[in-house]
DNA sequence: TCTCCACGACTTTTT
DNA sequence: GTCGTGGAGA
């Protein structure tokens, strides 16, 4: 017995006998954090806790299932399954579909994802007559994304002078009441959004004591991973739910704390020890992942930060190489780079694609990599951007399948109402809405009673209108009795959907059409797997839940040997033999957005010893001289990351050479020669030798070759920079020849008015505009 | 009401 | 450079 007690070392031993009372683990990188979670877990179990008891909560999916096949392999699989593992979205998500009901939600509640979220919060601020370039959705979103995650509920703003104040001089005065109309908005459909699943969870345990006591008794054992991501509103409720028998553990790492951007709060692991009493806290410092130079390295740079709790992260691993970093001329060089190292250590170290990774700070640096690795014919897979279940056609299927489980949801049925058209255009869909708002209800009910409503819509489009419902409503029948992958079929094939992407023709509308058979087949497989669960039972409410809380890293990595390419964010809690951290570079990252402060720098600072420490064997860093942004090739300066790593640890492949920096390509003539004013003295920062350079006659060759429109004369297509002037007489690729009238705003905003000979005046903007000056 | 075209916004990270 | 939206014309 307890044999799996042998396979750990000391430090990790003793958390997992560690049975009552709160206790703390605070996991170094590569320290084998999952492993003691997972024994934890089937060690209380062998010691007689009723894994009905336990409650283990994590921030991926993918973390959870990982876990549960762990943890079903020590203790067997009928044991495994009584336990609550999941994220804490998931969970709490189950918990609502309960005892939501007394917080007046039905226990079909859709669950809106981001876009619902702001495809709603748009329509609201339209309605409200408000001008949306003061009212950006995605700014407001964000804005009520953070008040619920740090419990501010409607009342509780309004209440509160500081923040109404603060939105009335960031002019957006109204904010207050386009809250109060998104979240009655969302009652009214019956629909939570992610961040509902958290705030309403808080609202049921603080308003409903017996239903906190339940659930305090139910829940014995309480243990989070990755705790130092954790926001105020799941704090609370962790809080809340382990309060009564104190069985609470927790497991993080602060140095890993990179999502604060989403309302994740550091000082919830920093402070654990004042929020409970009799804290037992045990370190994890032994490295199993990397190499020697990696984590000192790692360790050099995560130093400079100043907030942390103590530890120091060691290994017994070997040296192994030093961190090497390259640099390149343009970002289609990095990526070409990347994809010959790959190609190389692939064929010297008989290593397969899946040993790899690139991982980069934003999602828009993947296409010069993946490009790169096409032409090598390296295979790669993309992880995040947009998912497979973000995608449009998606979408749409999974609309119908939401308005089937809950007629109320007012964002599905906008998605659908008039796709595939059927003839029902804004104008109805606007009265529809005013109705539905008038009268407090929702829009679905507002289309049932129709003929006793006087909403002054015509008779040919009263019948479409009927049509839909009946269509809807014969759906709803059929899920009482098919499954959930058999009604699908039908759907989309009652709809018109799957033929409507299929007379399309074109690739795109055959892509779309795979995409929902994939979908299609997802069902099937979702519906297949119930079946051998007991209390499942296939039904299509339970896929939709899944669906709207899946990502598409959990998605099985699958066995197919492939590159991978990922953001920083997406690669925590992964490991690669080689990782390629790519485009490091002063204000990509640290990203120009995240230098404010000092705390919003040392997050990225954070996130770049999460992305080293990825690497079990070879780190490579690569940046650029020059590259495209904003449609715009740029300047660009290596990263004050770089220079943070210690030096003995690092190797310089591209090393410096001159006392001048090459500053851009802009400010070459037309030979490549560099005009020698125009270069600047790069400072020395902190007494580092500056990272300086200049490009030899083989950079500039290649420029030329890369961007022929640069080096050639006259038919230079992008001006900004050109001596056009008012009154310049110029020719356009497709409206012909013309005068400019004015010319206003500066840089990228440039803009010139001009007189067409055809005999209209237009406005382009010149860094887009195919002008050419006669 | 539908379709096409032009313009504008977007590039920070996501359960 | 790309995507989504909104307006204008059919």
């Amino acid at each position: 017995m307890n044999t799996f007690l042998d396979e750990l070392n000391d430090a990790q031993r003793a958390p997992v006998l560690h049975k009552d009372g709160p206790l703390m683990v605070i996991a170094g990188a590569g320290s084998g954090k999952t492993r003691v979670l997972t024994y934890r877990i089937a060690h209380l179990m062998e010691q007689g806790v009723d894994s009905f008891n336990i409650l283990a909560l994590t921030f991926t999916n993918k973390a959870a299932k990982e876990m549960k096949k762990r943890i079903a392999t020590i203790v067997g699989n009928s044991e495994a399954k009584n336990l609550w593992m999941g994220t804490f979205h998931s969970v709490f998500a189950k918990l609502l579909r309960f005892d939501g009901d007394k917080l007046g939600y039905p226990s079909n509640f859709t669950i809106y994802d981001t876009q619902d979220s702001q495809r709603l919060i748009a329509s609201i601020i339209k309605e409200m007559g408000l001008d949306k370039d003061i009212y950006k959705y995605k700014q407001i979103q964000n804005r009520i994304s953070s008040y619920k995650n740090s419990l501010i509920t409607v009342k509780a703003y309004f209440q509160n002078p500081e923040l109404v104040e603060a939105d009335a001089m960031a002019k957006r005065p109204r904010l207050g009441e386009i809250y109060q109309n998104y979240v009655d908005r969302c009652f009214k459909a019956g629909a939570m959004d992610f961040d509902d699943l958290l705030l309403r969870t808080n609202e049921l345990l603080t308003r409903f004591p017996e239903v906190l006591m339940k659930y305090q008794d139910r829940f014995r054992y309480i243990l989070v991973d990755e705790y130092q991501d954790t926001n105020h509103s799941q704090y609370l409720i962790v809080k809340a739910l382990s309060d009564r028998y104190q069985n609470i553990c927790v497991v993080g790492d602060d140095a890993q704390s990179i999502y604060s951007f989403r309302g994740a709060n550091i000082s919830n692991i920093l402070n654990f020890q004042r929020d409970y009493d009799d804290v037992a806290v045990y370190r994890l410092e032994q490295n199993y992942r990397s190499t020697k130079n990696i984590v000192n390295a790692a360790n050099s740079i995560i130093a400079k930060n100043k907030n942390q709790l103590e530890k120091v992260v060691w290994t017994s691993n070997g040296e192994g190489q030093l961190i090497k970093i390259h640099r390149s001329v343009t970002d289609a060089e990095e990526g070409r780079y990347v994809a010959a190292s790959i190609f190389e250590s692939r064929m010297q170290q008989q290593m397969q694609n899946g040993e790899f990774a690139v991982l980069y700070r934003t999602n828009s640096q993947s296409r010069a990599i993946e490009d790169a690795l096409r032409k090598r014919d390296i295979p790669y897979r993309i992880y995040g951007g947009l998912s497979f279940y973000q995608r449009k056609e998606i979408k749409d299927v999974l609309a119908y399948l939401r308005i089937i489980i809950n007629p109320k949801d007012e964002e599905a049925l906008k998605r659908i109402i008039n796709f595939p058209a059927r003839g029902i255009g804004q104008t109805t869909i606007d009265k529809l809405v005013v109705a539905a708002n008038h009268y407090g209800r929702s829009i679905f009910e507002v289309l049932e009673h129709l003929d006793k409503l006087n909403l002054n819509i015509n008779s040919g489009t009263k019948r479409k209108l009927e049509d839909f419902v009946t269509m809807v409503k014969s759906f709803q029948i059929m899920n009482e009795g098919a499954d959930a992958f058999t009604l699908a079929e039908h759907v989309a094939k009652k709809t018109g959907l799957l033929l409507e992407f299929k007379k399309d023709g074109t690739p795109e509308g055959i892509a779309k059409m795979e995409n929902i058979e994939e979908l299609l087949n997802g069902i099937k497989d979702f519906v297949e797997g119930q079946k051998e669960l007991a209390d499942a039972t296939g039904a299509l409410s339970e896929f939709l839940e899944d669906v709207a809380l899946a990502t598409d890293m959990d998605k099985d990595v699958g066995d197919d040997d492939r590159v991978a390419l990922m953001t920083i964010h997406l690669a925590k809690g992964l490991e690669f033999p080689h990782v390629y951290i790519v485009g490091m570079e002063e204000d990509l990252f640290p990203s120009a957005m995240s230098m404010n402060t000092r705390s919003e720098l040392e997050e990225e600072r954070r996130l770049f010893y999460v992305a080293l420490t990825r690497a079990e064997k070879q780190a490579v860093l690569t940046y650029t001289q020059n590259r495209y942004r904003w449609g715009k090739l740029i300047d660009a300066e290596p990263s004050r990351f770089l220079e943070e790593i210690d030096e003995e640890f690092v190797e310089n492949l591209t090393p410096i050479n001159d006392g001048y920096r090459y500053k851009s390509m802009i400010d070459t003539n037309i030979f490549g020669e560099v005009d020698k004013s125009k270069l600047r003295q790069i400072k020395p920062r902190n007494g580092i030798p500056p990272t300086v350079h200049k490009p030899n006659e083989n950079q500039l060759r290649k420029l030329r070759k890369l961007k022929p429109e640069l080096s050639a004369p006259a038919n230079n297509t992008n001006i900004v920079d050109s001596n056009l002037a008012e009154g310049s007489m110029v020719n356009h690729t497709r409206f012909g020849k013309g005068k400019v009238l004015k010319i206003e705003g500066a840089g990228n905003d440039k803009k010139a008015e001009i007189q067409f000979e055809r005999g209209d005046v237009k406005k382009l903007l010149l860094r887009f505009a195919k002008l050419e000056v006669l």
